[in-house]
DNA sequence: GTTGACATACATACCGGTTGGTATATTATT
DNA sequence: AATAATATACCAACCGGTATGTATGTCAAC
């Protein structure tokens, strides 16, 4: 039940190894407790306990707790994000096969455990979305970035004859979104990787309806 | 900002006329503020005040907050589900053109307001699902209904003939689920109705790909 | 000697939950 | 049929604990 404290997992990866300061230890165990408890359930005493910071040090830096999760959002899950699905599509030349790859490559990226606490974008976006306009515009920001680097693939491809003619690449692209998410959302809830791969597998019968073959 | 005291949204119309007692007040109330907030978030005084009910009449129908929950969830929310995605489902006799059906239907069913909260099943899960073992088993079980209904049509149709031979009922079931809980979580985030629509016009291919032709 | 980076102690409000009690309906007994 | 016993449904006040946020102090660096 405490496994969550691990740092080796997926989301919680630390990006560098360089040496945290007092901002990023603080920006790092917030994004960790959000994660697991969601953004209004996150105790600011919590995180002060497991970083050893101290609550004048944190209202040092951020103003209130909703600005300490703006801040989570903008700094670590954006990043984390395009580090995970946005930049890693544009290495490829056909995206129709860098999707199915990245497909296959997250299915033996994720654990059990990675899957525990599912996807930090969608958990935060499912509670706040509809409470806080401010998160609501900074978690919609990084859907769209992730959204049009697909869509942007799928135009590209399309004007290079690899695609199917007929298929409007807003479609393609917020379908796959739409399809990730749902389904990293029931993996989590069944904790069952399997989960993942069927949508998977579903994912990439889809995908070569739209090849060009 | 307090649409969602309005009971005329998709979500929270009553499922009958009929006049409730104490507990079936308390019920919906808690629904409500448990959709709205989530649970751990969701207020007891503020159930109460919106009833009319005291503190200790709710105390007397639940032991205490987690228990309310649950009866939320095996109460509330699981007959909802059943009535909007599983029951309408068995009376088609082509299950790709059932669902297809279905899609378009949902896609004119729901309006800006009932996508500004999304399904109260996928907020509870990813909120409660990693916290409450209690709340996860009941949570998958309404999914397992949810999927078991799909695949089951999926399977009587290939035993009819009306499917490629080559597809899993299970991969396709899985998909179609996941796509659709994506749909709406991404159209909750943006606030926009068109994702709903791209996604259905994305899963509509699919089941094309899907039918025997 | 002023500013930035913290530490300590405290204030205020709200949370879920408990307590002790009342009014009413049902059941058991004679 | 009348009454005693018990269970149900509910009420109002209160409790300990925890939440975010604040006020003030310290101390090093430039």
């Amino acid at each position: 039940m405490n496994d969550f404290l691990n740092d080796n997992v997926y989301w919680w990866r630390p990006l560098d190894d360089a040496e945290l300061d007092t901002r990023g230890k603080i920006l790092l165990a917030a994004y960790k407790e959000m994660h697991y408890q969601g953004f209004q359930s996150a105790s600011l005493s919590n995180i002060l306990a497991r970083t050893g910071v101290t609550k004048g040090a944190l209202y040092h830096h951020f103003p209130n707790k909703t600005e300490l999760g703006y801040a989570v959002i903008d700094e670590v899950i954006a990043q984390r994000i395009h580090l995970s699905f946005v930049k890693p599509l544009q290495n490829f030349e056909n995206p129709v096969d860098g999707i199915i790859e990245l497909i296959q490559a997250s299915g033996e990226a994720f654990s059990l455990t990675d899957i525990e606490l599912g996807c930090p974008l969608t958990a935060l976006a499912q509670e706040m979305a509809p409470l806080d306009e401010g998160f609501r515009l900074r978690l919609i920001k990084i859907y769209n970035q992730w959204h049009q680097s697909i869509a942007d693939s799928f135009r590209r491809a399309l004007e290079k004859g690899q695609l199917q003619p007929d298929f409007d690449p807003e479609i393609v692209a917020a379908t796959i979104v739409a399809t990730l998410e749902g389904a990293m959302h029931a993996a989590k809830v069944a904790q069952d990787l399997n989960i993942l791969y069927r949508c998977g597998a579903g994912l990439i019968q889809y995908l070569h309806l739209i090849r060009k073959n």
